[in-house]
DNA sequence: TATTGTTATACTCTATAACTATA
DNA sequence: TATAGTTATAGAGTATAACAATA
């Protein structure tokens, strides 16, 4: 039998995934895109929308209506550069936070959960291979 | 630093490897469905629409189009089953697989190229692993 | 004039529910 | 009546371009 494709094999992996992380975000009021502008927040405030914008591979307009709903659930701020006010800089709030540390903790379970059956020499070269591929590309 | 979330990392490489899969299928006039349909029909013809629809996981709704501007392309064709007139068996003409052995190429071709930094060992057992978690779901 | 964030518009994709033809 | 395929409709998601405020 042949190798199936990458392609394919991905589409289906992360089509399980999201079905998965799903009911978790949305436990918290969250969707999927929330979560990932959430954690693009986590080390550091992003300095402009756009730049949030780029960081989450979202575009810079749609990036807003997320942003409009976080601010109105109190887990982010946005708030204007004193330097530039033209920019606005965009941060978690503690209960952001706190909203964004659950989420990860049952993601992260979820995750130990899915892949129960990898031997863990084979989830280590996994997850090295995944790291490696995604990583240049930033 | 913590590690990575896989619905993060898949997210990433599947649209890198869908925007370098993308050029390659329009240059055979298909988009990336058609060829998930031309893909599903390799082995043998569908009985049904509905169980091409389940077997790619497409909408039974949707598929209508793509297989459409299939036959249209002269790629597939769409005969009624004898035994039940209610059904229409879908095949893949000569042509269609023609394009889809060319497009086949082309992908792995691709696939090797994003590859080719990971050794061997690691891509033997990453290959593995995504295929362990896929199966299980059909 | 150029840039950041926003709004408006049209376009695509998707989901649901009718419709037809066969059974 | 039930099912396979089709069509129609509305809704969500997306891309593009115009707009207001600031530089």
């Amino acid at each position: 039998m042949e190798r199936p494709e990458l392609g394919y094999l991905l589409t289906r992996l992360l089509r399980t995934a999201m079905a998965r992380e799903e009911p978790i975000l949305a436990n918290a009021g969250l969707r999927m895109w929330d979560y990932a502008v959430l954690s693009a927040l986590t080390e550091n405030a992003a300095p402009t929308q756009a730049q949030l914008a780029a960081a989450t591979g979202r575009d810079k307009t749609r990036l807003i209506g997320n942003l409009d709903q976080l601010e109105r659930l109190g887990l982010v701020t946005r708030e204007p550069d004193p330097a530039d006010r033209r920019n606005r800089v965009v941060s978690l709030t503690a209960e952001g936070r706190r909203i964004l540390e659950r989420c990860r903790a049952d993601i992260r379970e979820m995750e130990d959960d899915l892949l129960r059956d990898v031997p863990p020499g084979d989830r280590e070269a996994f997850e090295r291979v995944l790291t490696r591929l995604v990583d240049p590309l930033d």
